[in-house]
DNA sequence: TAGGAATATTCTTGTAAAGGAATATTTAGA
DNA sequence: TCTAAATATTCCTTTACAAGAATATTCCTA
């Protein structure tokens, strides 16, 4: 499985989701809990899961007539991964301004 | 200045300024050189990269009639520290699903 | 100062997606 | 088997936004 980063930010990008996915940190949580944490109608939370649930960053287990839903580790290590990459460019040798502003110069 | 991770995530999660952002890893280029790597007409690059901008995901630099556009480190931190916030997620003892199911249990 | 190169902006249009409301589905229990 | 609770799904409407095309702006140079 290569790491979609689109597909997991584009599914973080939703504000509610974005809510949703911080308040399960906390642990594993049902729709109606979720819901009612968020001042969320239940059906546009089921939604949200939905979509969450598509892009691979909750799973769902099933109970009774309930559904619990916890965040996947995977699309996150990928993210974190992928953000890794950028930890070069925040070396002061790599910030090279400078060095493109003269080969500027240079073609003149 | 807290970290907007929703507006970071905005403009992460459209496919070309990803592109667009990973360019720039390798260092500060000009709206014509982003345009000619990735194959995007000027306007759609100039548009792209002013809402990357507006993020405060990069800056500009303006060179005689060109614009030099680089990443900004501060948005990536913030993403990378948020991200941490769910390492405590992965720990065998936090994935409350049993203990979770065992709460649901007792309410009966 | 006229022209061309690089970039930004505006306007329009098409489309994806979020919200609201209503309804369907599933499950446990009487 | 009927009902109620929890959740999912469908339909409709509205809005945000990306692309495309055309135009405006800025700056250098002849």
């Amino acid at each position: 499985m290569s790491a979609n980063i689109n597909a997991t930010l584009s599914a973080l990008a939703e504000p509610k989701r974005l809510q949703i996915v911080e308040l399960l940190r906390e642990g594993p949580l049902t729709v109606g809990e979720i819901a009612e944490k968020l001042e969320l109608l239940q059906p546009q939370t089921s939604k949200h899961l939905g979509v969450l649930n598509k892009a691979g960053l909750v799973e769902v287990k099933a109970q009774a007539n309930m559904r619990i839903y916890k965040l996947c580790q995977q699309p996150f290590k990928d993210l974190d991964g992928w953000l890794t990459s950028f930890e070069h460019v925040w070396e002061e040798r790599f910030d090279r301004l400078d060095e493109y502003l003269q080969k500027l110069q240079g073609k003149d």
